[in-house]
RNA sequence: GGCACCAUAGCCAAGCGGUAAGGCAGAGGUCUGCAAAACCUUUAUCCCCAGUUCGAUUCUGGGUGGUGCCUCCA
């Protein structure tokens, strides 16, 4: 029995599909206007565990993700500059190009971080049309009006405005510290539809003259047109609860006048040294960043699993390297089981407590314990097979990594450091330890390790 | 000013009514000429106060301390 945590009732539900067999979820993508940072991809790595822990349950799934490549303005009151558009600029290039390139970029990351594609992936841009039509449909109905600067939604024809963050909106606007744009009915109405000024680079025709969508818009559209009215699940960060995906409710259910998502869900944000992590205050790291500190994007996946997506997560270099080290050693014990002679083991009761934890709204640091109580078990390929089993739902590549570990690829050692490696054991045979230590650390200076095996020395890359 | 979330060992983190999973670090040990690596063993009464209960880290109330949102952000 899968349990999902609703943020609209803020409970563990039960999760019952609404087609049998079959989940239909739309996940918020990332704007591609920079590369992601790593932060934006724990959110990615949630949905991506939500996937694989759907798919554990036998669900089919059909899930969407947007590639925003429009219209994101610099501040949601609507005023400020096109992200995109302010990228290009500063890049020299076309938004077209600017949204292709850091798309691809995207890509790379999730592949990188073994993130599944979800099945659609649409482009805000080739949904334009599909746009227009729901908001002159909510115009038509009385939600949308005209002003001079584009088209806004009305909350005060929506009074559940509110009901998925809680907030009640007069308290709000009492402390709130919003611009009040003169010509909105009310300060909380938000654009569905803005007016392009003519250097602004993207701009479509619609029946309001040429402009472009609101970025609340885009993922309601895309949401309806490839799972229809109604969907099972719906996720993002937790920032979107309070605007995005408030906004999101009062369009769709404005146009078709009921809930169209059974359950939201969203996951925490990644803070980092204890602070806030956000792409203004530029206190981001990219995958990348990290691969060039020495880690890899595996040990980055491990450190997300290792706290529950509804709890924030501060994200420290030390930290990263207890993931790093944790990691290793897991793989370490599963080669030894997996080459153990023994092949049986009574392992039900590890099974069912994995399946449980990541049941119970997607306990996955719970199911990483289960798993290195398993390896705890004598050696044997039960326990390699159960780490693969559990593989499903962590995604951490175990047997790839263990296949690549068992043959590791010879590394090109010089010429130099294998001569000095042939003294330091000459050295050794002959008991003259002080020579051997010397040679040791001039190895270590040149950039390589040197270790003793039963077998004889061993040489890596530091 | 409004809203929300959180508080468990040096660090990270599960548990959510019956006396605390797991990981990192540390300590001790095995191995080693010494190291390194690996392996084994080991480390807590759960922010404070009051209440409910036979019994609370787990529930309620009140503090204190963090963080986030209400401006773009996952």
């Amino acid at each position: 029995m899968l349990k999902l945590y609703n943020t609209l009732t803020r409970q563990k539900e039960v999760f019952k599909p609404l087609k049998e067999g079959e989940v239909s979820m739309y996940s918020c993508g990332p704007t591609v206007y920079n590369f992601a940072h790593i932060g934006n991809m724990r959110t990615f790595i949630f949905v991506d565990i939500l996937r694989r822990v759907l798919k554990h349950n036998g669900y089919k799934l059909k899930g969407v993700m947007n590639i925003t490549d429009v219209g994101h303005l610099e501040s949601d009151s609507d005023t400020g500059e096109d992200k995109i558009q302010t990228a290009a600029k500063k890049e020299n290039r076309s938004p077209y190009e600017i949204a292709e390139f850091y798309t691809q970029a995207f890509f790379e990351d999730l592949k990188k971080l073994n993130i599944e594609r979800p099945e659609f992936t649409p482009k805000a841009t080739d949904y334009i049309n599909e746009m227009i039509d729901f908001v002159v449909k909510l115009v038509e109905k009385g939600y949308g009006y005209e002003t001079s600067d584009g088209i806004y939604f009305d909350i005060s024809k929506f009074p559940e405005y509110g009901k998925l963050s809680k907030i009640n909106l007069e308290d709000q606007i009492a402390g709130a510290r919003v611009e009040v744009n003169p010509e909105k009915r009310n300060p909380y109405d938000f654009a569905l539809w803005k007016k392009a000024p003519k250097e602004h680079i993207m701009q479509w025709p619609s029946p309001w003259g040429m402009g472009y969508p609101g970025w609340h818009i885009e993922c309601s559209t895309l949401g309806r047109v490839f799972l229809g009215d109604e969907f099972d699940i719906h996720s993002g960060g937790v920032d979107h609860i309070p605007i995005h995906h408030e906004n999101e409710i009062a369009q769709t259910e404005a146009l078709i006048g009921k809930p169209a998502v059974k359950v939201w869900m969203h996951s925490e944000f990644m803070m980092v040294d204890n602070g806030k992590m956000s792409k203004s205050l530029g206190n981001t790291y990219t995958v990348s960043d990290l691969e060039k500190r020495g880690f890899e994007p595996m040990d980055f996946r491990y450190f997300c699993l290792n706290t529950h997506y509804r709890k924030k997560l501060n994200f420290t270099f030390e930290g990263l390297e207890g993931a790093k080290i944790a990691r290793k050693r897991l793989i370490e014990q599963l080669i030894s089981h997996k080459n153990a002679d023994e092949t049986n083991a009574d392992l039900k009761k590890y099974y069912q407590e994995f399946d449980e934890a990541v049941n119970d709204d997607l306990n996955i640091p719970l199911a990483l314990g289960v798993l290195w109580t398993a390896l705890k078990e004598p050696k044997s390929k039960a326990v390699y097979e159960f780490a693969l089993y559990a593989d499903q739902v962590l995604g951490l590549k175990l047997k790839e990594t263990t296949k690549q570990e068992q043959e590791p690829v010879q590394e090109q050692i010089p010429q130099e450091i294998e001569e000095l490696a042939k003294q330091r054991m000459d050295a050794k045979k002959a008991k003259d330890y002080a020579k051997a230590d010397e040679l040791r650390n001039i190895i270590n200076s040149k950039g390589y390790n040197i270790i003793d095996t039963p077998q004889g020395y061993k040489i890596s890359k530091k």
